[in-house]
DNA sequence: AATCAATACTTGACGAAGTTAATTAATACT
DNA sequence: AGTATTAATTAACTTCGTCAAGTATTGATT
């Protein structure tokens, strides 16, 4: 094999080399997602001839995106010569992936394989755009510049915001939390940071994290919940994300679980989120704060526990109603809200089962809550997938 | 132009035309979905050159698949070489069409436009595998050696079924009105008629007709829900028809939308199934058949008016969860329900008004009754995409 | 009438990206 | 050592597209 031709310090133009053919995008996205395999196996996966594999392989292999695997490294015994598997060098490019709240900004470097190699958090005092602007700049200098040094191998950043965003062109439509409308963050933070940026919104962002890297890996469709102030809905279908023709996919939280149920900030009633969304769940529970009515939950107050029950069951009939329609390969519960995780996991679960219809009930529901650094994590493998998989 | 090369009573060897190249079947599906076009135009469209259209038509125009229009029916004026376009030679190739029930045959002649030419209906006394097999093979004897001989142009046939379908390998899994459970209903059919059979869910079939020739044509994504004795939803996205990786979607009729409503037989409360069914709406309505239920509320029945407002509004509401979900460009509502059409329409605009979230509201919902050659007419239209389209 | 600009289509050379078939490589088993 | 077996590579070929240049047919302009 011909010595690695990268140096680590060497420029960017490697671009032409990931766009070389559908092929090399097609290797690197099945070794991305489904850890290393040998170049047989990727053909099978693939649908392609070995040869296929081998050849556009190997100007991977020389602009150092991909390495065969050590021989000390290779599987077990076996007939015939042995493998040779490829592997994603996750150390040749850094992705910078920053999550937008409306009071704090949380920023993660990972590597080609969506690993996080370090963390920020920031507050942020003011929406204003300028001043967000500073701070995503000043976050990415810190990640970039800290005791390790990821500047000279990093020239992409992912930004993950909630609302209504246009990931095409990088435009922020609507958000409510930071009260932005119309805002080209994509241009604007581009400018500011010198890197090529991707925008999405923070929902689609996870779900594609999920879908690469996590619980979704491998499949072909795939859902995950979210569960916080608001209940979203990310879902993956035929391995494409689901944008919605009018721009509304995966809207779960207004999805009508009891016709007479209370009234909804969206005009209508008995909506998930009018019964298992955070400020509904504190309005019912009487209580001042959610932890408080976490708290008296846990205690044994059984007027509180039973507003969770509810929550938690309206949760699960949303979720049977994705499995039902959709029919996705798995479904993953996720969000700050599943902190009070114990409460709701098994009525989740009822309500799901109660509503799932014959072979939907098969579909496996992981509830798990996930640290805020996914969220990032999430906008960083967006960003990974835009420089893998320049179409689409 | 050199002259066609079809003979009309000629072989059919060429399949290997329509294969050709994926350019060719793009091209025929263009225009079968979209009319005719010239080259130019259809280049655009499908992100091809002309000089690619030109080279992969030409084998479809020799083998009279295609032809060009003639001047006189060309479009107005212009500047520059007025286009010569293209259109599907409809009387090329038929295809037919069977919905089975569990009571009766309809069986259609289609063209490869998929515009009907025949129509037959026969009873079913027996739900028996043979017996069925036997109607079928009379009806089509019927229908190709009729007052028109389409016997010479048709090698296809397309059977809807409904329940639980695997089109891939023609087996019927479970149907619960012909009571049959894993019956190899392609192989047999084909064994029976002579003729290469595509086997298919009723819904989706009926979905893929109004996808490819009807109210969803063009459209990237679509949902189709119908009203009956169930309530069923074939959807469309990307293009792609949605088949759910445990084998089930679309089941629109196990919605909640009220979590204190009447059972349902799956074993759930408050599902659209459980309100807007015709059993449950005949329960509800305190009269003996559908028809007595419809006369009385048409009479002005406030009580049997109610029932139909409320069942209106539940399909209305499951429509809703569609468009929230799923997003499709646009929904058409249909089925048998639907001859009480004047009774339904404005509880479901209204349910949906309602609950749809956002810009899904904008959704375009058209509310049709469908008559019952229509299914029939998707088991042709299943049949000719299988011709067209070898993959997939 | 002759020319020109505009648009549609056709042609042939070329290139990208795959295929198949034959060859080489590395292992286990006998 | 020899053979069977599987992996990877190579080289010749096929498919299916693009591009650039040319032809065809019209309306408008000189």
């Amino acid at each position: 094999m011909v010595p690695v031709d990268f140096r680590g310090m060497a420029t960017f133009d490697d671009d032409a080399v990931l766009a070389a053919s559908p092929a090399a995008a097609a290797i690197l996205t099945a070794l991305v997602t489904s850890g290393p395999q040998s170049r047989v196996s990727l053909a099978r996966r693939l649908g392609l001839s070995s040869a296929a594999v081998t050849k556009s392989a190997r100007p991977l292999i020389n602009a150092g995106y991909l390495s065969e695997l050590d021989a000390t490294e290779r599987t077990g015994p076996g007939a015939g010569r042995p493998a040779s598997p490829l592997r994603v060098q996750a150390d040749r490019e850094y992705f910078v992936g920053i999550k937008l709240t409306g009071d704090e900004l949380i920023g993660v470097v990972c590597d080609l394989t969506a690993q996080i190699q370090a963390v920020s958090h920031r507050p942020l005092d003011s929406s204003d755009v300028d001043d967000v602007l500073a701070e995503i700049t000043a976050m990415v200098g810190e990640l970039l510049d800290g005791p390790r040094d990821f500047r000279a191998r990093t020239r992409r950043l992912g930004l993950a915001v909630s609302g209504d965003v246009d990931r095409a062109s990088g435009l922020v439509r609507y958000s409510p939390f930071l009260r932005w409308r119309n805002v080209t963050l994509g241009k604007l933070a581009a400018a500011a940071t010198g890197l090529a940026v991707t925008v999405e919104n923070d929902v689609k962002a996870l779900t594609t994290a999920e879908h690469w890297f996590g619980e979704g890996a491998g499949a072909d469709s795939f859902a995950l919940v979210t569960v916080g102030s608001g209940i979203g809905c990310g879902l993956v279908i035929n391995g494409r994300p689901l944008s919605g023709s009018h721009g509304v996919a995966g809207e779960l939280g207004h999805l009508t679980v009891d016709a007479a149920g209370p009234a909804c900030h969206c005009g209508g009633r008995g909506c998930v989120e009018a019964i298992a969304g955070t400020s509904y769940i504190v309005a019912a529970a009487g209580t001042r704060t959610i932890d408080e009515a976490v708290t008296r939950a846990r205690a044994g107050d059984p007027t509180v526990a039973a507003v969770f029950a509810r929550a938690g069951e309206a949760i699960g009939l949303g979720i049977a109603a994705v499995a039902n329609l959709v029919g996705p390969a798995r479904i993953v519960v996720s969000g700050e809200g599943l902190a009070a995780y114990d409460l709701f996991e098994p009525h989740i679960r009822a309500g799901f089962e109660r509503q799932a219809f014959g072979a939907a009930a098969d579909c496996p529901l992981v509830i798990r809550p996930l640290p805020f650094e996914e969220w990032a994590r999430g906008a960083a493998a967006v960003s990974i997938q835009s420089r893998l998989v320049p179409l689409a």
